[in-house]
DNA sequence: GATCCTAAGGAATAGGTTTTCCCGGCTACG
DNA sequence: CGTAGCCGGGAAAACCTATTCCTTAGGATC
């Protein structure tokens, strides 16, 4: 398709003028609509070829009313948990041939004002807001503009839809897999106690252990941070005040990998002594880990697509309202394998169980 | 600022009517343009604000030519390597009220082809092109519809300009700093020989040694792949094959980890006996790692502002072609520490140097 | 041969904004 | 008193497309 070479886009004018017809019958030639002798619309189409003509979607929006464009606002710098979330919405929206504005906010309200008063400007037909805690955040204010939609966060106040992880339930997957592999003695490391996801996931835990009959104390979770060097301390804190242990579970792959690492340095063999499940499938955390890591799969591109499909919805006019909660998945690997007798389970990795991602090069 | 409580956003003909003028008034009104009194002006601006008028950026761009929108091509998934990069160019850009298009071509030149396509017909102002690879790529054409800059990549033809990394500076920085050190057998672990980056790496490596008067073989370079598992095992083999290494420079931060673990499993402590260098100032990795990585930090953030730049510049119509490269910057931390007698360094750490990153809570 | 219908395509409008041009009224100057 | 000039603001074009309504010509029917 070679373009017009002058530097202007062809516009449908110029189509019209190449095929010798009107503006209007070259539009609906083009879209296929109205009555037109079959060898004009051929007429119409090759000239537009010809010109490399694309439609002006500005000009679409304008009449239409919609724009096929939504916002997508983060405050996690577009990082690990939001980027999978926008690759899944993505994915939802764009079958819609809708375009995505992205708009970090660096935790910053003012800038967070900023862009919504750009998006308002830009007329987007939807909204998405991401984070990276699933703790409320105050409601963002677009006055039934156009729908809103949460991703891995919920707003404080209003009844927006919202898409969430299901933390309690990876908990209690993740516990069960670890009584069925006859450990009786599990420990919990996680972040710090504030976060509602810790919270959540100790919650699941409790639940699983008490209904087992295993006896369970709320103070026996160790709230630290989400951070190696406090898996590597707790480790050793844990069994020493514990040396029973025989399974740890971990609020996240970065503290089971510090937990891996403390357990070895105290020659704690990995899974045979003390089994071990982390939490989030982070694919160069799980996988590089010593052994690789059973973690629990939150679904990051699930919780996205859905988003996209709820705020579809809404833009459509059926709106949803309410919480709803994506399912979480084990990922079984060598930290704490599957249960002798079970074949070795699929284990579908999600995020890429590729080795390691490439780097700079 | 309340909003009509209309569906519809108000626009400028509602303005004026409240405002009790013309909409061409209006508009000079609100854009400090035309001769008007200035109680004239008074009074639309507060129509205006009372309406929470916002005005309609596409029809702007339709008359103006200019969308103030740029797309973001990324292969990379918007990874590790993208998102930085985007975060900068979206800062240049957002000065100039440009916003962002995002488009994942996930590897697959149909969906990259069908992107452009969507970006053609939105009339953007530029373009954004990114990778995790410094190979050239095929250009994309665009026929000069609009203007192209390439970031962590090049172009294969044509002399758009390209933002690169100083691979072989940074590790001529590297291996200078770990010469200060007095070290004096230096090792090199690094990824695929295929990856221009590793080529590029270790090139900066051999002639920082030869000129320093340490022999060194190109065939002494360990290419593996950029894993940890490559980390471990190298650093036996490394070690097995030259006892005498008392530093290795690595081409990943991931690697680094790795070599870091398979040192310690081989009873080498770092960095007394063997100083540590990694790449990419990966924080959850380098800071994660035991000890926190030294590492070459390319400043992703950088290219990306520098790429955002050359689309404006481009945009007003002054392109500069060519490759561009940025700088790159050591990271001092405890693998190889500054030598004695040297202030620690200020270790900016781009890329956040927090403890780590909040996970899925 | 007159009328009606249909096929094919043209004209015009709408969408929201900016900008250029123009006009009316007033002041000031000659 | 006549006219030049300025101040304030209105009218309209332009950007590009989709759609609704109309027009024209030709063929078919009675």
């Amino acid at each position: 398709m070679p373009d017009s070479a002058g530097t202007r886009p062809a516009t449908i004018r110029d189509v019209a003028a190449a095929a010798g017809v009107s503006i209007g019958t070259a539009s609906k030639a083009l879209n296929g609509q109205g009555r037109l002798r079959p060898e004009t619309r051929r007429r119409v189409t090759e000239a537009a070829d010809h010109l490399g003509f694309a439609p002006n979607v500005l000009a679409q929006g304008l009449l239409g009313g919609r724009t096929y464009t939504v916002g997508m606002i983060t405050t996690d710098s577009f990082g690990r948990f939001s980027i999978p979330v926008m690759l899944g919405a993505e994915d939802a929206l764009g079958a819609g041939q809708i375009s995505v504005f992205m708009c970090d906010t660096r935790d910053d309200p003012d800038r967070e004002q900023l862009y919504l008063d750009r998006l308002v400007s830009r007329r987007v037909d939807g909204l998405i807001v991401t984070g990276r805690r699933i703790e409320p955040r105050p409601a963002l204010d677009v006055g039934r503009r156009f729908p809103v939609v949460y991703a891995m966060t919920q707003p404080l106040d209003g009844d927006d839809p919202a898409i969430l992880p299901d933390d309690e339930g990876g908990a209690v997957t993740a516990v069960r897999h670890l009584l069925d592999l006859g450990r009786g003695h599990v420990g919990h490391i996680t972040g710090p106690e504030r976060f509602l996801a810790a919270r959540k996931r100790a919650a699941g835990l409790s639940h699983v252990l008490t209904g087992a009959g295993v006896p369970f104390a709320a103070d026996e979770v160790l709230y630290g941070e989400w951070s190696e060097r406090w898996g590597r301390d707790a480790a050793r804190i844990l069994l020493a005040a514990a040396p029973a242990t025989d399974a740890i579970f971990c609020g996240s792959d970065q503290i089971a990998r510090g937990v891996a690492d403390g357990l070895r340095a105290l020659g704690c063999r990995v899974p045979d002594d003390v089994a071990l499940v982390g939490f989030d499938n982070w694919a160069p955390m799980a996988l590089g880990a010593n052994p690789p890591l059973t973690t629990v799969d939150v679904r990051l591109e699930e919780i996205g697509r859905l988003a996209g499909q709820h705020l579809l919805a809404a833009i459509g006019g059926e709106p949803e309202r309410g919480v709803h909660t994506v399912a979480s998945q084990l990922v079984i690997r060598d930290s704490a394998p599957a249960p002798s007798g079970d074949q070795p389970d699929s284990a579908p990795a999600p995020s890429g169980d590729q080795p390691d991602p490439a780097p700079t090069s």
